[in-house]
RNA sequence: GGCCCCAUCGUCUAGCGGUAAGGAUCCCAGGUUUUCAUCCUGGUUACAGGGGUUCGAGUCCCCUUGGGGUCACCA
């Protein structure tokens, strides 16, 4: 069985490139009809913010997905990292190191006015005197002294770390006795059954090192797939100062979940040349073994494009309840013109409210001698006692027919006093929505603000 | 700086030794729409550079350049 996961630490809401780790992870599990995983990484306490969690809940419920199990915390786990620890220590694989934390920068600055790479010299690797009194020793993992590391990655391919320029016995536990990360994330994704490892390329240097762990308590490696970063515009790692990390954000923007994951599912990944996805083939057409090696740019333009794409595929019904109004036809006029929910909205109240002002240029252009007349003549016509006999698109189109004039003469003005600026959907369909008696309310409300 | 990764239109990408280098988005033009948007049609723009290997390289190898990531008793 295929087993994901996604293992955050908790410092703050979930972010853009967090949220696309997350799906790629989700969607293989749910492909393979495996588990996808939630492990909150939050061995620093000094940290951990209490908020983040369910941040991160609140976003992963908005885009629809979930752990399939309990949510796994690592500072609940020190018992089994404890437990780890000792068998390593009893099977000879890691040491106790008394180096005070002075003694440990101070070799550190030498090694580097030397111009060589700063690492542990292993001075009590084969430590068996007396431990020096009033020192809390670290423990430290037995690295392979010499060869490579190979990291078979499923993204990157192959990828050589040599021991001599890349590891030394690194800590595993701190003097307080807080194992450190490399060393618990290994043993939690070995213990919690990890099978494929999705997580980003910023993790792809940590990987020999974790190997290490994985090799000295003989656990069997997981797949790993070092995924790209997005970029920003800047080409710079995706981060915080660049406005809208927060995946919560992109719902306030008017995003639909389904957009902004199909987006992010489309950035380093490819599926011939189809750009829009349903949630099903999401799941089934995705496979990680084909995300690109190279880093991508998080640009609006696309997404917005795909957003626009998934709301005209939504019924009127769905959006009228994702917007909390009324479902009504005005929904369907709108629909197709809009590229987020917040632009349907707005258009949405443009017409279903009566217009507070009306656009000066709009007046300028279309509200000129002949369109007054021509828009008193439609105004009379309907107000006809006998006009309920016909429609109001019929009237419209018989004072163009009599006045023998264009279209346009008359339906800007209407549209006009209608919704209050020269740009809408339709007009003859406005107003056969909008009614009779609100049409010629308007018109009236119209001709006494605007002389 | 050491180590590691990456490199096709502005952006997202297809390509897996032989293509007129394809699609999408953006942008521009035309059409449709009386308007705006949608929609339709068309268009501009790319293999970072240099060496190899090969009958033949965007595709394989090397170098250069450029970009990114990472170097804790943080995660």
């Amino acid at each position: 069985m295929i087993v994901t996961r996604f293992a955050p630490s908790p410092t703050g809401y979930l972010h853009i490139g967090g949220l696309r780790t997350a799906i790629f992870s989700y969607f293989w599990a749910k492909k393979n009809n495996g588990k996808f995983l939630l492990r909150i990484e939050d061995t620093d306490r000094s940290r951990h913010n209490e908020d983040a969690v369910g941040g991160i809940l609140k976003a992963f419920e908005w885009v629809g997905i979930k752990s399939d199990e309990e949510i796994v915390y690592q500072s609940e786990r020190t018992e089994i990292y404890k437990k780890y620890i000792d068998q390593l220590l009893e099977t000879g694989r890691a040491y106790k190191c008394y180096m005070s934390k002075e003694e440990l920068d101070q070799l550190r600055e030498e090694q580097t006015a030397r111009k060589e790479r700063p690492k542990y010299d292993g001075r009590y690797r084969n430590f068996t005197g007396v431990p020096p009194i009033g020192i809390e020793p670290v423990i430290r993992i037995k690295s392979p002294e010499s060869g490579n590391i190979i990291v078979k990655d499923l993204v990157k391919g192959d990828v050589v770390f040599s021991v001599e320029d890349n590891l030394d016995d690194f800590i595993i536990a701190r003097a307080d006795g807080m194992p450190t990360y490399n060393f618990v994330v290994a043993v939690d994704d070995a213990v919690m059954g990890v099978t494929d490892v999705i997580r980003g390329d910023d993790h792809l240097s940590n990987t020999p090192k974790q190997i290490v762990v994985y090799e000295a308590l003989n656990f069997k490696l997981p797949n790993f797939y070092h995924v790209p970063m997005i970029h920003n515009s800047e080409g710079k790692k995706l981060s915080k100062r660049d406005g809208a990390t927060d995946v919560l954000q992109y719902r306030e923007y008017g995003y639909l979940p389904d957009a902004l994951l199909n987006f992010l599912l489309r950035l380093g990944w490819s599926y011939g040349d189809k750009e829009l996805f349903s949630r099903e083939e999401m799941i089934n057409l995705f496979d990680p073994s084909g995300i690109n090696k190279s880093a991508s740019i998080f640009s609006i333009e696309k997404l917005n494009w795909i957003n626009g794409e998934k709301i005209k595929n939504l019924s009127r019904d769905e959006i009228a309840n994702l917007l909390n109004i009324n479902s009504s036809q005005i929904i369907d006029l709108v629909k197709d013109r809009c590229s987020t929910l917040k632009d349907l909205e707005r258009e949405f109240l443009k017409i279903e409210n009566r217009p507070e002002n009306y656009d000066e240029a709009s007046l300028k252009k279309h509200y000129r001698d002949d369109n007054k007349k021509l828009l008193n003549i439609f105004y009379k016509k309907i107000k006809d006692i006998d006009h309920d006999f016909i429609s109001l698109a019929d009237s419209f189109a018989k004072v163009l027919e009599d006045e023998k004039v264009g279209m346009a003469k008359l339906a800007q003005p209407l549209r006009i006093a209608i919704v209050g600026i020269a740009q809408s959907p339709s007009v003859v369909d406005l107003i056969s929505i909008l009614g009779r008696d609100e049409v010629i309310s308007r018109i009236e409300i119209f001709f006494e603000k605007v002389k």
